[in-house]
RNA sequence: UGCCGCUUAGCUCAGUCGGUAGAGCAAGUGACUGUUAAUCACUGGGUCGUAGGUUCGAGUCCUACAGCGGCAGCCA
């Protein structure tokens, strides 16, 4: 047995009277009078292959043995099919089985199961229909990621997964440390100061390598991270992980203007290589998922997005009919409500929110001249919300000085951010995407859990 | 973390007024010369989430806990 043999996707390619071997897992087995008719896939495209199996071919124990979630291997002939369906199949001359699944034990049924029910059978259910292409598109969509910072000169740099500066600000942190020790009685403390813990101050898991991304942009001009990130939020809703995929490009010589172009191709680029790569996947979803997917997908891929600031959607909002559960008024945050309307019911399309009251923003974003607001951005998406937050940064010593001391943040802790400022500053943007947002948005998936293969949520890090 | 909902067969769910449980699918067996979420017939399958409480009697009413889900906040 080597890697190098054909994929199932590549035996529809062969001309019919060929000879070839299919490896795969067992989706179905449908037996008829004369022959049995096994559908088998790899994993390496949508379509299963549908295996004849003439009755006396093989051994009826054996064939016995091809059962929903069996792996198996089937020798044969490509053939014309002669019923409609599919244009060829696999004549079988022989079958090997590699491992057997009891049918009465295999959790996985070949009928429709429950996204939640397959939750709880992860590592299973990459075998239907739904994950296989899930996680094909995931893949595709990565790749998308790195051909297009690659093709725009973009260095892909890796930040620290482990950070001990606390002073990143993005929500609460995962600590590590080895200063507990863990026994049948519990934890146990077993070092009291953060001096002797292993780092010698106290260290978590990253929430995000933006202020890392900026000391490489500033000297690599264009770079982007893509990896994990940690919030240790106890936040449980359909769009939110505790471990999440984060793409983080951040551009020096660069304003908001920049930073929103290069997010909006951003979108439009990666969308149209999953709809050039993933057809059948994607046609899967539209067709069981999300009835509107494709329609939509090819909507942002052709159309600009809507561009407003703070200001501007604020003066929407109040000028609407809608009943809102939470007043609107300017200086006060957006609500997921109010976001959905925005993108969902008055643009009908992606919408680019900027300049936003600097009280409900980061430190780090640049202050317009007004004094009032920050030169910040978030891309809402129809469906799923917020998918991109950035801004262009507050490159100016003085100024981010006063705005970390207004923050009432620890200023000695930022000294090499600040050092970026007082040596060949120059002005600069990026912004952070959540993968799985936009793996929501691509494939039409509705629970962010069910977009990763294995969701790391508050009371959950099964598998 | 707050609010709401759910928990009954392998899965998805019914279960009336409180009187010891039912369907579809799945599975097993058989039938059918081309099925494709195959079809048809038959068969087996249950400590009703856990612990208390009310009651002659609890799947059903009450309390607590657990798990899951939805929404909100936090954000990506």
């Amino acid at each position: 047995m080597d890697y190098r043999r054909s994929y199932i996707k590549q035996l529809f390619e062969l001309a019919p009277g060929t000879e070839a071997t299919a490896f795969g897992w067992v989706k179905t087995r449908r037996d008829s009078k004369g022959l049995s008719f096994v559908q088998l896939n790899d994993g390496s495209t949508f379509k299963d292959l549908q295996v004849i199996v003439d009755e006396g071919v093989v051994d009826p124990e054996l064939l016995k043995k091809v059962t929903t979630g069996s792996c198996v291997a089937f020798n044969g002939v490509i053939v014309e099919s002669p019923a409609a369906g599919q244009a060829v199949e696999l004549k079988a001359s022989s079958l090997e089985i590699f491992g057997e699944a009891d049918p009465l034990t295999y959790p996985l049924q070949k009928k429709g199961a429950t996204m939640e029910f397959l939750r709880e059978k992860a590592h299973l259910r990459v075998r239907g229909n739904t994950f296989g292409a899930v996680f094909r598109v995931r893949n595709q969509l990565s790749q998308a990621v790195h051909q297009f910072f690659d093709k725009r000169g973009f260095h892909n740099i890796h930040t620290p997964i482990i950070t001990a500066s606390d002073c990143e600000g993005a929500g609460a942190m995962f600590q590590v440390t080895t200063a507990l020790e863990h026994g049948a009685d519990g934890y146990k403390l077993a070092r009291k100061d953060p001096a002797d813990d292993f780092f010698g101050k106290p260290s978590y898991l990253t929430v995000s390598g933006q202020l890392d991304a900026e000391t490489l942009a500033l000297g690599m001009t264009n770079v982007y991270t893509f990896g994990p990130t940690f919030r240790a939020e106890n936040s449980s809703t359909s769009r939110h992980l505790a471990e999440f995929w984060m793409i983080e490009p951040e551009m020096a010589f660069c304003s908001l203007e920049g930073n929103m172009n290069l997010a909006e191709e951003f979108l439009r680029e990666t969308i149209q290589h999953a709809l050039d790569h993933c057809g059948p996947d994607l046609e899967f979803f539209n067709q069981r998922i999300e009835p509107e997917l494709l329609k939509t997908l090819t909507h942002v891929v052709e159309s600009g997005f809507e561009r407003m600031t703070y200001t501007e959607a604020v003066k929407h909002l109040e000028a609407s009919d809608e009943n809102f559960e939470y007043p609107v008024s300017w200086g006060t945050d957006l609500q997921s409500e109010h976001e959905r309307w925005l993108t969902e019911v008055k643009v009908g399309r992606p919408v680019i929110l900027t300049d936003y009251p600097k009280e409900i923003k980061a430190f780090y974003m640049r202050l317009n001249d007004d004094g009032k607001t920050v030169r910040a951005m978030d891309v809402l998406a129809p469906r799923i919300g917020e998918i991109i937050g950035g801004s262009q940064r507050e490159e100016r010593l003085d100024v981010l000085e006063r705005r970390i001391l207004e923050a009432g943040l620890p200023i000695d802790a930022y000294w090499w951010y600040l050092d970026l400022r007082r040596f060949g500053s120059v002005p600069h943007a990026g912004f952070g995407l959540g993968f799985e947002r936009l793996m929501m948005y691509v494939t039409g998936m509705k629970n962010i859990r069910d977009v990763i293969p294995y969701f790391r949520t508050p009371g959950n890090a099964d598998f």
